[in-house]
DNA sequence: CTGAAAGCGCTTACAG
DNA sequence: CTGAAAGCGCTTACAG
C-alpha cells in the first residue's frame, strides 16, 4: 500500500541538494552557470526523488505548450475513407513522443470553422506550431499562421508566397508515369477522376494528367472532377463508361475512388483489365487486394509524417528549417492495367 | 497597422472595473459571491477588453488541463484501413470544441508503449480524461487508469471489473442477424473470419457468430483468427475456399477483411453471391460501391464518438456518470448474399 | 458582498 | 559559479 506521496516539486529537490531552486532549473536545463560537479549532484537528487518538472508550470513561464497541432477539415466521408491520415499521424508521433511533445488533433467540418480553429489554438496557447496538410490554392491559412505568429510546415508547396518550410512529395512524376505506362500499352481514350480542383494536389495530378497527355502525343483527355469521395468516384466512372466512346483507361486521383471504379465497372459488366484499365493513387493497403490488383502510385505517408514532424521541431526550435524534398512517389504495376482491347 | 497590443490580464480588467483580480474570477466563473450589477460590469468590461482567461495560468491553479486523450495502439496497416476512428473521432471533436475541450492523440505501435503513454500523459497533466477502445481481455488499462486517477469511459463493456462508465453499442445482434439471413436463404456450411481474440470485440462477435448457429440450428462454422487486417483477411479467404468442401457464405468480423475476401473470391473464380456469400461489419463507405456492394452491419461511430465524449464529460464534472447503451448495429442487407447454388 | 494575499511550480534576469 | 526574488496569470481560502 502506497502513502500518499508528498508531492515534489523543484522546491523540494533544490532543497535536498542544498541548492537554490533557480540552480536546478538551469542544471535541468543544461544552461551555462553551474559547474558540473553540482550539475551532477543536482540530476542525482532530482532521479532519487524521480522528479519531473511540471509541464503545466514550465507553459506558463516560458509560454510554450509543448505539443504540436494538426487541423484537419474534410467532411467524414471523406476523411473515413481515406488512410493518408492515420499513417502521416502515425508517422509524426514516432517522431514527437520521443520529445516529449503531444499533438493535439481537431476535426472540423469546413474551412471556416477551421480558420477559427487556429485562432482558438494560438489563443488558449495550446499548440506552439502546426502541420498544414491538404492545401488549397490562395490558401487563407498561409497567411493567417503567419499573422498570429504559429510556425507552421506545409505538406508540400503552396502556390502563393509562404514564410513557411514546406515537406513535398512530388506527385507528378508518379501521375505521369501512370499515363506514361497506360500509353505504351496502347491505350489512346485514357479519362482523369480528379479530385477537387480547391485542393492543390488535386489539381497538381490534373495538371500532370494532362501534361503527360501531351507527351504521349495523346489527344486532351476527359476529365471529371469529385470531392475525393468514394460515392463521387463511382459516379464520376458510370458516367464515363456509359458514354458513346468510353475511354479504355482512367486515372483516378486516389485509391478509394479507383476501388469504387472498379465496382462500377463490374456493375456495368465492363471486365478490367481486359476493357478497362484503371489506377490509382497513394497505394493504400487494399489496393493489393482488391480484383484485379490495383495498378496505382505509392507515396509514403508515415515518411512524409516523420519529416513534417522533425522540419516543424527544427523551425521552433532554429526560427528556420530548409524545405524537405521527399522521394517522389513512384507507380507500382499490378493487375488492373493491360493492353486495351481492340475495337 | 496594428500596434502590439499590451497584454490583458485578469490584472487589467481587474483594474479598469475597479474591483480586485479575485473578483473577475468569481465573476467569470460563476461563482456566488458576486452582486449580479458587478459581475455585469465586469464581465462587460472583460468583452470590450477582449480577455480571454489564460489557458497555462488556469491549468496552473486549477492542476486541470481541460484536454481529453485517445491513445490508439494498433499497427499501422490495420489503423489506416479502418475507418472507424476518423468517424470516432469526428463525433467527438463535435462535443469537445464547443466545450473548449482539445483532443490529444496518441497513436503507438504496441501495447506496451500504450500503458506507458498513459502515464506519461498523467505524468505532464496532459489530460484530465480518456476514451479507451479497442478493449481487450482482462485489459490492463483498467486497473492502471484507476491507480492513475485517471477519469475514463470505456467503448464498450471490460469483461473484468471497472470503475469507469461504458459507453456501448452492442455487436452481437448484427452479427446473429447476419447469419440468420444466410441460414434463412439457405447457408448451411458458413464459416468466420473473426478478428483478433485479444480483442474483446473480436471475441463478442465470434461468440455471436456460435451462437447464431446453434440458435439456427446449424452445426459449428469454420473460424479463422486474424488481426483484422486486410492481408489476413485476404489470406484466410484463401484457405476458406480452396478446401475440399468450401463454405457457401463467409461472415467477417469487419468490412474490410471483407472486402479483401471478395477480392480473393474473385481472384479463385469464385462468383459472389452466387457461389459465396459474404457479410461485413461496420458499413464502412467502401462497402457500397465495391461489386457486388457488401451486405454488413451497420455501426454507428460519430454518434459513438459524441456519446463517448458527452459522458466522459459529464464524468468529470460531476464525478460519476451512467452508462450508455447506444442502439445495436443493424444488418443492411445488400448484393453480396443470396441463397447458396445447388450442389 | 468585497479585498488583499498566498499559492500553483516553474524560469529568468539581476546581484553578488 | 551561485542565491534571492520577481514574474508567468490565474484561483481560492481567509478576513473583513
Amino acid at each position: 500500500m502506497k502513502s500518499t506521496a508528498p508531492k515534489v516539486t523543484i522546491e523540494v529537490v533544490a532543497k535536498k541538494a542544498g541548492v537554490s531552486k533557480g540552480l536546478v532549473s538551469f542544471a535541468l536545463n543544461n544552461r551555462p552557470g553551474v559547474s558540473p560537479e553540482t550539475r551532477v549532484r543536482i540530476l542525482e537528487v532530482a532521479k532519487e526523488l524521480g522528479w519531473k518538472p511540471s509541464l503545466r508550470a514550465r507553459s506558463l513561464s516560458t509560454q510554450r505548450s509543448y505539443a504540436l497541432g494538426l487541423v484537419i477539415a474534410r467532411n467524414p466521408d471523406v476523411l473515413a475513407s481515406d488512410p493518408f491520415f492515420p499513417s502521416f499521424i502515425a508517422g509524426v508521433e514516432s517522431i514527437l513522443a520521443p520529445e516529449g511533445r503531444a499533438l493535439v488533433l481537431s476535426v472540423v467540418p469546413d474551412e471556416e470553422t477551421e480558420l477559427h480553429t487556429y485562432r482558438s489554438l494560438v489563443a488558449d496557447g495550446r499548440v506552439d506550431g502546426v502541420f498544414v496538410s491538404d492545401l488549397r490554392h490562395n490558401d487563407a491559412r498561409i497567411p493567417l499562421l503567419a499573422e498570429l505568429g504559429l510556425p507552421a510546415v506545409t505538406l508540400g508547396r503552396p502556390d502563393g508566397p509562404s514564410p513557411f518550410p514546406a515537406v513535398t512529395v512530388d506527385d507528378t512524376p508518379g501521375v505521369m508515369a501512370s499515363v506514361a505506362h497506360l500509353a505504351t500499352l496502347g491505350h489512346r481514350r485514357i479519362a482523369h477522376v480528379a479530385g477537387s480542383s480547391t485542393l492543390l494536389h488535386g489539381l497538381r495530378r490534373r495538371a500532370a494528367f494532362a501534361a503527360a497527355l501531351e507527351a504521349a502525343g495523346l489527344p486532351a483527355g476527359q476529365t471529371v472532377e469529385t470531392d475525393f469521395s468514394v460515392a463521387a468516384g463511382s459516379d464520376a466512372t458510370r458516367r464515363l463508361l456509359t458514354q458513346d466512346h468510353p475511354p479504355t483507361a482512367i486515372v483516378y486521383a486516389n485509391d478509394p475512388m479507383a476501388i469504387a471504379g472498379l465496382g462500377m465497372a463490374h456493375e456495368l459488366g465492363v471486365r478490367v483489365p481486359d476493357e478497362l484499365s484503371i489506377t490509382g493513387y497513394d497505394d493504400i493497403d487494399f489496393c493489393r487486394y482488391v480484383y484485379p490488383p490495383l495498378t496505382t502510385v505509392s507515396a509514403a505517408p508515415m515518411v512524409w509524417g516523420r519529416s513534417a514532424a522533425s522540419t516543424l521541431l527544427t523551425l521552433m526550435e532554429n526560427g528556420s528549417a530548409d524545405d524537405v524534398d521527399l522521394p517522389a512517389a513512384r507507380l507500382v504495376v499490378r493487375g488492373s492495367t493491360a493492353p486495351p482491347s481492340d475495337r
